[in-house]
DNA sequence: ACAGCCATGTAACTTGTTACATGATTTT
DNA sequence: AAAATCATGTAACAAGTTACATGGCTGT
């Protein structure tokens, strides 16, 4: 997800420091897949480094030493230019449960088997998230609901692919 | 994607070696990302080292020298292991496109914009994928169909969340 | 006094990317 | 003879994960 980048874009909408911008980030991007404080200040001294950000100096005040940071206009560029270049496909082409059904099938092993835990998963997951957006604010129902589309996608080509599964397994003894 | 399981696992259909795990890759997951060299090399050394493949010997006979590796028990294990364990959530939760909505949001930048450009790319690229398809093996064919629906998908959360910018930029002001 | 939160960082390790270097064989 | 392809690797770097170390402030 380029973490760099999200990092780089929570520091433009106002200078910040290391813990503050952790919190921020898992509370915007969820509870699950929490960033590391490893992961805060490498970046930040990464950032720093490339004149991305500039430290504005400490602030001693009124709690523990924080080391503020706060974007440049060579980082305001970067993220401008993030925002604003839409992504490219391959993305879309890497996907976890294709590569696991194309080994499924060169094994000769369960596809089967492999789709139908993987769709008892999705379903799951389908349940949860739906009984989450019930107590979400509009943020998290937005999250929410990418999720539960690309679920429901997938959902779809498992469908599709298992009922190819026979042309598929002639298919791959042939290569 | 783990490339590292994704090669254990074609390494699990028979004996190979480097350049023809990254040729079975590139043709079974695309042609765009392409594997590099550099992490079929270093990732068959890492596999060798945790047992999971063991080198054959070296083939010298007609043609340049080359290592053989097969899996070993252990790697079968590993290899199976990985299939048949679904994939969990954190995956579908962390989006670009999510990302890039909420700075831009966080911004007052132009979240419109930002969709408007996405929403282009995203039918172009419906539209290759779906002229691609036309030529393709059906392995590919569900390749695309995966990435068609995906597509589909983010198209739908757009739409929703264009929808609802207004009363997510107060939402956002909040915070 | 102690627990819990605020705050910053380093070290070791894994994975992935790009670029470079080398050389043999096959095709034109 | 030159070009394309087969084949293996190293070096340098970027990014992510986990664990560890440190210390101040706040509330009970």
């Amino acid at each position: 997800m380029d973490n760099t980048q999200t990092l780089l874009g929570l520091i433009a909408a106002g200078p910040s420091h290391g813990y503050d911008l952790k919190s921020s980030y898992d509370r915007f991007f969820g509870s699950k897949k929490p960033l590391a404080y490893g992961q805060v200040y490498t970046t930040l001294s990464r950032l720093q480094r490339d004149d991305l950000i500039v430290a504005l100096g400490h602030e001693s005040g009124g709690g523990p030493e924080r080391k503020l940071y706060q974007i440049t206009s060579s980082g305001r560029d970067r993220v401008s230019q993030w925002l604003f270049t839409p992504d490219v496909p391959a993305t879309w082409l890497q996907s976890n449960l294709f590569a696991k059904t194309v080994v499924a099938l060169l094994l000769g092993d369960d596809a089967n088997r492999l789709l139908d835990l993987q769709r008892a998963e999705h379903m799951e997951q389908l349940r949860q998230m739906t009984q989450a957006k019930r107590n979400a604010d509009l943020m998290n129902v937005l999250l929410l609901d990418h999720a539960l589309f690309q679920i429901e996608a997938n959902l779809r080509w498992m469908d599709l692919t298992e009922a190819r599964l026979a042309e598929l397994r002639s298919e791959v003894v042939k290569a």
